[in-house]
RNA sequence: GGAAGAGUGGCUGAGCGGUUGAAAGCGCGGCUCUCGAAAAGCCGUAGGGGCGAAAGCCCCUCGUGAGUUCAAAUCUCACCUCUUCCGCCA
């Protein structure tokens, strides 16, 4: 959510930014109803301050004809307030609701584009695996190790789901070891967090009306949503709470499964554990200062990037277009990893800083030094998202005969070099 | 799922229909004292919103939302959260 004080002065860079991320708007009419709210406030408000007064002096009144006259007069006010109230609760209801389809404003630097086709590469890192044969798919390799198993998956839940079997649920492990000693080192604070949510919760991510109902996976009996990512269990986790300035920045890491209907992705990597519905994750959230978040997503991409060069995956870094920016996000990275039997890169990490958008949907901020409160600015990464991951390390180590080396800083996890077919 | 109790400012906690946005203590900030610190003393210290150039004036908020009343932290209802007991359970 942006500030309606910023919107009013800022008129044309919040034009600007919703139509470069392609969100229509209709700030018309938003301002329109501010005007309205506001003013119907103010007549509310006045109406409020004469009961108070009255109020006060009613128990002093000792003349019994005079007190009776003043309540009398204050129960006619009553009639006419209720009125207003109405009012204002309409107004109120369509201004927040014009205020929740504003989008984050795309900070400077990043590109205008309509679409993913216009993200910008910002560095390959690695030289592309070269194979001395015509390298395989990853989900081939894996049926034949028997350490993927999607067909028993579908029996039993359908499309898109996966088994990890053997040395994959291994690997996980593995994945999961090295994530949290390399960042627990880096000063995140690990986190297994609920993976289901309160609906106004999953609203103050700014998640909820970009996909609607459509992406989110909703338990009616409970009237709880299933959590995408861990990034709305931490970015709520301090809902409503103010910071010590000297706490921030605020960093952790949080290990989830994440759960995705993956509704508009119809005939979209249908085969596999590419897409999927259920998937676990390590994800990065900070709460940091205003004028640290530039900092801080250099220093979340940062991590990314070393886990990546860890497992020697060549990858590149990609800088997000405002058109595939998303709505809380002001600024965005992704990694995609080298596939070799795809021969192109394909997402396994991403970064956002959000800015103060959730902070304020959320009520999340923090004291300074002069005890003024301001909003805290939210970032999130991916460590590692388990199934892609695989993935990429599957594509990237397979050997000829079909068996798959297994990256070095992996090693020491489970005391195995090579996964061979048995 | 059943029964009982509770939710007040950064924290502890008083108030249980009327000058109470809220006592007291702790914490925090400033000042005095001190070579400095501690102790002590004094003063200050919730958030949000509207109008205003500002000073300031006003409104809202005692878990949340409705209601009763001229007037609600205080009464009623619903919901949420927590605690204890019973049931179930990894």
């Amino acid at each position: 959510m942006l500030d309606i004080k910023y919107i009013r002065e800022n008129l044309q860079v919040v034009k600007e930014g919703a139509k470069n991320k392609g969100v229509d708007i209709d700030i018309g009419r938003l301002l329109e109803v501010d005007k309205k709210r506001r003013e119907v406030l103010q007549a509310l408000e006045d109406m409020r301050a004469q009961k108070n007064k009255a109020s006060k002096e009613i128990p002093q009144m000792k003349d019994e004809k005079e007190r009776g006259k003043i309540i009398l007069k204050m129960r006619e006010l009553d009639i006419n307030s209720d009125r207003l109230n109405q009012e204002l609760k309409s107004s109120e209801e369509e201004f927040n609701s014009l205020m929740a389809k504003i989008p984050n404003i795309p900070l400077e630097g990043v590109p205008v584009g309509k679409d993913d086709s216009e993200n910008v590469v910002l560095k390959e890192v690695g030289e592309r695996t070269k194979f001395d044969f015509t390298p395989k798919n990853y989900l081939d390799i894996a049926e034949k190790l028997d350490i993927i198993d999607v067909d028993r998956a579908a029996k039993i839940s359908g499309t898109r789901f996966g088994f990890l079997k053997g040395e994959a649920a291994l690997l996980e492990v593995a994945l999961i070891n090295l994530v949290f000693e390399n960042l627990i080192k880096e000063g995140f604070i690990p986190i297994i967090p609920p993976v289901m949510l309160k609906p106004e919760m999953a609203w103050g991510m700014g998640y909820l009306e970009q996909t609607n109902s459509e992406e989110a996976y909703h338990l009616e009996a409970d009237n709880l949503y299933l959590t995408a990512t861990a990034e709305q269990s931490l970015g709520t986790m301090h809902s409503g709470e103010i910071f010590d300035e000297k706490d921030l920045p605020r960093r952790y890491l949080g290990f989830s499964t994440c759960f995705r209907r993956e509704a508009g992705a119809y005939g979209k990597d249908t085969k596999g554990i590419f897409r999927v519905h259920q998937f676990d994750k390590i994800e990065m959230f900070s709460y940091c200062k205003p004028e640290h978040s530039l900092n801080e997503h250099e220093f979340l991409l940062e991590r990314e990037e070393k886990l990546m060069q860890a497992l020697e995956i060549p990858y590149h870094v990609l800088k997000i277009c405002t058109g595939d920016l998303g709505t809380p996000a002001a600024a965005k990275y992704d990694i995609e990893a080298w596939i070799p039997s795809e021969n192109r890169y394909r997402e396994t990490h991403s970064t956002s800083n959000c800015t103060d958008f959730q902070a304020r949907r959320l009520n999340i901020r923090y004291k300074d030094k002069t005890g003024k409160l301001n909003f805290v600015h939210t970032l999130n990464g991916t460590a590692f998202a388990i199934g892609r991951i695989l993935i990429s390390i599957i594509e990237n180590y397979q050997q000829k005969d079909g068996s798959i080396k297994i990256p070095k800083a992996l090693q020491q996890y489970f005391n195995l070099k090579m996964i061979k077919n048995k």
